[in-house]
Parts: structure tokens; C-alpha cells; sequence
DNA sequence: CTGAAAGCGCTTACAG
DNA sequence: CTGAAAGCGCTTACAG
């Protein structure tokens, strides 16, 4: 009995490797063969099957080879938003590190909502990525709940996360470097732009840093000098507002990202504060806007290129079946000082 | 006979709808039917089924829901950079109109090499996405070749290209109001930084627009007035070089990028020469950074975020079904007149 | 309301 | 050196 299978319509139909076998009078089989260059092929068969792919215009259905061989050749990239200069440096050196070794890369981006990167962790194995590169940005409960589960290469960078191989950058000392390098040009009362601290990289780590380095130099921090925002240039101009209106101002402030900085600057111009004489000012990141605001921002280059490279290539080894269950990778900084100090 | 097929050695074995089914004790049909809703399902059947996937926290393979479909659900997007400013807001634009509508996307990059494009086109199709969403930056030729031949929903962005269904900017308006603005403001003599022209909308339009305007105003251009760089702010501020160091200098410069007009503004700060007082400079793009640079930048809103969300619906439509083998879309910008001039 | 079976387009162990 | 056939994990027309 003939039944007939209607597929969605108006869907062109692909030349398969069935096509390309037939026309080229070998088998399927064959076919592979030459295309995915192995086992024994006569000469003759080979250049057969190459005419007709090139005829044809054929190529092969990727979903087909995944689904057979287990393997897609493509790692998954969650982003925390896919619109910063951070992660668009950090997508660069995963994909250069990686296209380098015959894989490629999905993107997802979560838009800095934490649910979606757990979703989009699913969706990522829906489609059989070989392994899963998260820009954290948190580490609650149930993100690393779905991440063990996951059960194929994984690496955080930006957090370092429980039982999960991650890449930091060394906020810490980052924060505390700053901090002290301000010190040392005689600030002694020193103000501080920061986050929230769920982001425990960047809303803690940094905090304790420059905190730390206050301390270690006996000098007081009054709380008013603590402000925090959201990322945003607004954020950073609000935060400084608050940090130059209270009763005692401080001489510099630290703010924990670039754009804050910024944010920060702007205010302090509205507010004929002079920067770096009334105020100096370091940000976080080596952004392109550091170099060319006015005055041009003191910051700390993380070298995020490098972080992504170093990350893809930990992806990589898992990959070989090196299980690197904890593997911690702590990166290197250096600061950067210009006209805002 | 039993023949044992060997897959690949050390992958871990998903659970299948086979396995739910068998804890379910329905079959696999009855799964899929509760999975994707449709056809009759008992109450309790469709409990057990859920309660099963629950458990054993069931991911269906996209990849043979795919095969089987011939639909992805995901829209391939080429890029010509990632890092760029223009490029992630019309990602979010693509992002937030196709999300809506259930659909993914897939992102790759070209590192801005033509070869890529095409390159990427094939990538795409052999993952079957339903549908390209090409940032164009060049039309030659075989591209369009290759794209002919794709036979699924297309639409390029930023470029127009032949029998292809595309969005562009308004480079040619765009570049002519900002002449004439500049005019306005009693400028005779306007420089113009450009880029080559195998870029249409960026290397011919904008320039046309500028020279049109000029003529229409009956202000001659001196040669030395037309420089050209290649995106980067270095070599904006090269040309800004070659501009003020010419026998006759102009007295504003309308420079096609906003990063090329702020490394102009570079050039023009350490050279003493006073913006706008000495110099006027325009860019195009409204970049964070047109923002935040000293003096604020004069540029031109391109609405990104919106072109993108416009390029998506035009997928969607496709993808309803619609021919729109040659529609075109010419989107709207506005000027943003700032410090610099 | 439910299930057996075909088929999507590949790869690969096996037999020749 | 080559090919027939099984099987990857789904969906769906058909029969009950």
C-alpha cells in the first residue's frame, strides 16, 4: 500500500544526497564517502560525485549529519545583551579561536533577564550545540541547577560558578589596583559608583577590592561615598550627583564600568566640577568611549578578546574529552591612566 | 541479524521521545501530540505524557523536528561585524519583532569579507534556517548570484540590491540635508570624508548627496576636499590630517561614519583647531559615542533598532507565504544637530 | 481518542 | 573499492 507523506507545502525541494548519487551513478554511500573524505573511494567515483555536487549545487543537510552523528560542530554563546562592546569583543576571540578548529558559533542573548539564560540554555541543547559558553551575570540556585544538568561541555566566564569550569576576570584586585593607584597621587577620600550585588563579579568582587584597598591605607570610607547604579550613563550621572551633593565630597570616584564613568563625567561637568583637579575619575573596560571622551577616562583593559579566546579554547579541550569539571581560569588586567587622573 | 551501529563514543544519552512515551505508556505519536498540541489527546494521556517529560526532563530534538518539518524556526542573520554599534541595535530590532512571532535567530559574522557573505549563505541554508537576514555592504555579482539561488525568504539591510527584497537607509537624503544644513549655517567650503565605493549606500549615495547638495548651491568642491577612509576612527583622523593641511581648507567637514568623524575630531583638537568655531564636523549613525565626545557631535539618526524591526517583518511576510521578490523600503533618518557645528 | 509505520537526509558497520 | 540497510529522533496520514 502507497501512502503519501504531504510535507508542509510550498517548501522547495532540496537536492539530497540521494539526488547526487544517483546522478553521479554511485551510491549514497559513495557519496558520503568523498564528501566527508573518507574510507575508499576510486578516483574515478570521486570526481563522478564532485560534478554532479557541483551541478547540482547540493549541500548537505546539516540537521541530518547532527542527527546521525551526534555531532553539530557548533558551540552556543549566551549573551548577556548582544549590544556591548564587551561582549562583542569577547564573541570575537571565542570565534576566531574556534573557527580556527572547524566549529562555529550560535548566539543567544538573554537581554540581562535571568530566566532566559536558563531558557536559553534548553534551547541550545534543542539544537545539539557541542558545548555552551554563558557570560554570567548572576549565580543563583537554579542557573547552576540547569547547567549540571546539562551534561556537555560547559564554561562560564565573567563569574566564577560552583562546579562549573569558569573564566573570571580579577575583579578584585582590578578594583583594589584602582583604588590604590589613586591613593598614591594623595587621594584620600575616595568615592565609589557600583552594583548591585547579585552581579557578583562586578557588584561584589570590585566593591571588597577598592573597600579593601581603602582599609589597607587606614583611610575611612563615609557611606555616603557608596553609591550604586545600573549599568546605564544616566545611572552613572545620577551616582554622581549623589557623590557631590552630600556633605562631605570626595576627590575621585571609581565606578565599576566605563559607561558609569561617562555618566559620571558628564555630570560633573554640568556641575563645573573640574576633572581630574576637583575630581578624578576611573572607570572599568577600556570601552572605545574611554579614548575619546573628554577628558579621556582613566580605566582597567581586561583584555576581553583574550578572555574569549581562552575561554573558547577551555571549550575546546572538554571537547577532546579532557574533563576540566572545575577549572578555574583567573585573567590578567592592566590599567590604563589618562587625562581624568 | 543484529548488527550494532557505533555511534559516537562518550556522548551522553538524551532521553527521546521514545523513553516518554515508555514512562508515559502511550505512544510516541500520543506524545507529540501533546507536545505540540494538536490532534485529540485524552486528559489523562496528556498528564501522564507531561508528568513523563517533567521527570525525565525531555528536550525534543530540533534537529529531527526539523528533518521531518523542513521548518527550523530560525532566521539566519549575516553581520558584517558583530562589534558594532549599528549592528546590535538592529539586531535587537530583528530580535524583539521575530521573538514575537517564534522564531530564533542565528547569527553570523563576515569580519567584513565579502567571500564570507556567500560563505555564510551556504552555512545557513545547509542549517536550514527559514529564512537570511544579510546586513549587506557590498553588491557584487556572484552575492547576488549566490542569493538567487537561495530560494527562501531573503531580505537584505542597508544596501539596495537587484531583485532582492530590500531595506535601505536614506544615504543620499541623508548626506544632502546634512550639506545643506551645514550651508545654512553659512559654510562654503565643506570637506567630506567618504568610504570606497564597492560599499553603494555608504561609498556612492552618501557622497552624491553631498556633492548634489553642493551643486544645487552653486559651491564648488576643491579635489583636495574629498578624502576617504575605511571606518576606523584612525583613519578619520588621517583624512582630517590631509584636510587641514591642504592649500585651501575647508571650514566643515561632513564625514560619513560617526567613528570617522570622531577621529577627525581628534586630529582637529590637537591641531589646535577650535570645533565648531574653526571647523564644523558632521557624522552619521548617532553612536553612543556622537554623545558623549567634546563637543557633542552633530550626526544623523538612522533608527536602527527600528530597521531592523521593519527587515524582520519583511521576513515574516515571506514566510507567510507573500512574494515580495523585489520590494524595497527606504526608511527615514533625522539630524541631530549638537556642539560640533 | 490512539498507535503502527513511513519517511525526513544523512553515516557507518558489515558483507561482498 | 562499493552498496544495501539500519538507525538517528521526530511528525503525520491513515486506519482503527
Amino acid at each position: 500500500m502507497i501512502r503519501l507523506v504531504n510535507l508542509a507545502k510550498g517548501v522547495k525541494n532540496m537536492t539530497t544526497i540521494k539526488d547526487v548519487a544517483k546522478r553521479a551513478g554511485v551510491s549514497r554511500t559513495t557519496v558520503s564517502r568523498v564528501l566527508n573524505d573518507n574510507g575508499y573511494v576510486s578516483q574515478e567515483a570521486r570526481e563522478q560525485v564532485l560534478k554532479a555536487v557541483q551541478e547540482m549545487g547540493y549541500i548537505p543537510s546539516a540537521h541530518a549529519k547532527t542527527m546521525r552523528t551526534k555531532r553539530s560542530g557548533v558551540i552556543g554563546v549566551i549573551l548577556p545583551r548582544i549590544s556591548t562592546e564587551t561582549a562583542s569583543r569577547v564573541v570575537n576571540g571565542i570565534e576566531q579561536e574556534l573557527a580556527e578548529n572547524g566549529y562555529q558559533i550560535l548566539l543567544t542573548n538573554t537581554q540581562l533577564k535571568p530566566e532566559k539564560e536558563i531558557e536559553n540554555i534548553k534551547l541550545l541543547r534543542s539544537r545539539q550545540v557541542d558545548g555552551i559558553i554563558l557570560l554570567a551575570t548572576n549565580r543563583n540556585e537554579e542557573l547552576l541547577q540547569t547547567i549540571k544538568e546539562t551534561n556537555s561541555p560547559f564554561v562560564a566566564l565573567g563569574q566564577e560558578l560552583e562546579g562549573v569550569t569558569s573564566v573570571v576576570y580579577d575583579d578584585y584586585n582590578a578594583a583594589f589596583s584602582i583604588a590604590e593607584s589613586l591613593i598614591s597621587k594623595g587621594h584620600q577620600r575616595i568615592g565609589f559608583i557600583g552594583v548591585q550585588e547579585t552581579d557578583h563579579a562586578v557588584g561584589v568582587l570590585r566593591k571588597e577590592g577598592y573597600k579593601d584597598a581603602m582599609k589597607k591605607h587606614n583611610l575611612s570610607i563615609d557611606e555616603e561615598w557608596i553609591q550604586y547604579g545600573d549599568f546605564t550613563f544616566e545611572s552613572g550621572y545620577e551616582a554622581a550627583e549623589r557623590l557631590t551633593s552630600g556633605t562631605s565630597m570626595p576627590s575621585a570616584i571609581l565606578a565599576v564600568t566605563d559607561r558609569m564613568a561617562i555618566g559620571a563625567l558628564g555630570c560633573l561637568k554640568e556641575k563645573d566640577i573640574r576633572v581630574p583637579e576637583d575630581m578624578a575619575v576611573f572607570g572599568i573596560g577600556a570601552s572605545d568611549l574611554s579614548k575619546h571622551v573628554t577628558p579621556a577616562l582613566s580605566t582597567v583593559d581586561y583584555f576581553n578578546e583574550d578572555a574569549g579566546r581562552q575561554t573558547a579554547q577551555l571549550i575546546l579541550k572538554q571537547l577532546k574529552g579532557k574533563s576540566l569539571e572545575n577549572q578555574k581560569i583567573k585573567l590578567s588586567y592592566r590599567l590604563i591612566e589618562r587625562d581624568s587622573v
